[in-house]
DNA sequence: TTTCTGGAAATAATCGATTATTTGACTCAG
DNA sequence: CTGAGTCAAATAATCGATTATTTCCAGAAA
């Protein structure tokens, strides 16, 4: 009776595909990697076909490569591709942010207030996966009301493939500390509904993130 | 010998995810129907892993929604989504388009028109699944040579949800006789380098489609 | 009548075994 | 040596059968 508290109790297809994603993107497979099936299958203990109906769907969402015969691959790191990624989120991020201002309501302004806090208050001695978590999320609640379930679903594709660039990279302490306090700027922007500014600040942003990103290419 | 003419040789999995992907665009199903495994076995005549591996990559590319436990159902038709759809075509294919038009060379010059020649050609009596074939390779045509993989990604698969409300309404002549007329101005505005004018256009003639889906929503 | 409850039928998900294809080492003619 | 051809091992793809979950309906209780 208490074994079903999860929530809709999930597929071991879904569990195994989020699993997947999560180590992707933290790099824990060389990029160009040929991923063993067989080798899979022990490492995370699960059966042959939710394994692949999980490769399938990260094929299907850009995370790995298909070749017909031949199984999956991970992905290549290319400056040319980070290059691509970059100015797509630019663009997409800058064009939902300024909806944002515009649709969004004072529930998002305490969301979005609410999570920068949570992000900014993470120091030192907080595990990475766990600030990563918070650092998804206030890009998210960045970009939420802004009124395009596409718009949102792009954003985070891009950024589930800009992050395979960015977790894997040295973590540059200068950097680092310009990038956090963005954040704080793109908060009062936001509640100041600067439109022009805060586009003009994430787009900035992005950039920066992107340079730091640039030394995990081959 | 003569067995393996098809480039690469396609696996069960690819061949029934492309069979599904069209019947799905051309509204062989009826918006929000519950897909039967056992039912979809038999029509295809097709194994089950395969078949579940091609309604994983379905549902991650955004054509059918999987419910954990409860299988795959095919999206609804909503006027909100083709709102949604419409103008992140605009936006999209918009951009798109002024890049191509930066960026293309004499060989897109050429495609483009004999893209634009193959479709204008078919008339009345060509098969409706090949003049949808040529329409899409036009529009693919228009915005080829932007740069931007991400962006031709995105813009593909917006085709494709687009072509689920427009595939099914019924064929208004009148409309149908000018947007067919935009194509050849879009052409002309391309090879005339006129970035400006021919953004505007397509964001026109988007829009302009998208009215004629409209009738498909529920 | 309406609302539970139990259980059979339907169907989705998973497993284990089999088949098909690729890979890589080896052979031998040139 | 070199390169084409061959075969065995590795592994990807598929199949058939089994397990787990949901759905649906009959019957009981309120």
């Amino acid at each position: 009776m208490t074994e079903t508290l999860k929530q809709g109790s999930a597929t071991a297809a879904s569990r195994i595909y989020e699993t997947l994603r999560q180590d992707l993107l933290n790099g824990r497979y060389r990029a160009g990697e040929r991923l063993s099936i067989t080798l899979l299958r022990e490492t995370y203990e699960v059966g042959l076909s939710p394994l692949r109906e999980a490769l399938n769907r990260l094929a299907a969402y850009g995370l790995l490569r298909q070749e017909n015969q031949r199984g999956f691959r991970v992905l290549e790191l290319t400056r040319e591709e980070l290059a691509d990624i970059t100015e797509m989120r630019r663009q997409l991020e800058g064009m939902a942010l300024e909806l944002a201002i515009r649709h969004g309501d004072e529930e998002w302004e305490s969301q979005l207030l609410a999570a920068n806090h949570r992000l900014a208050r993470a120091g030192e001695h907080t595990p990475v996966v766990e600030w990563e978590g918070l650092h998804s999320r206030f890009h998210s609640a960045l970009v939420e009301p802004c009124g395009s379930a596409w718009l949102l679903r792009f954003i985070s594709q891009l950024h589930d493939q800009f992050d395979r660039y960015r977790r894997v990279a040295p973590r540059a302490q200068e950097l680092r500390h310009q990038l956090d306090s963005q954040h704080q700027e793109l908060v009062d922007l936001a509640l100041a509904r600067n439109a022009r500014q805060a586009r003009a600040l994430i787009e900035e942003h992005i950039t920066l993130s992107s340079e730091v990103a640039k030394c995990s290419c081959r």
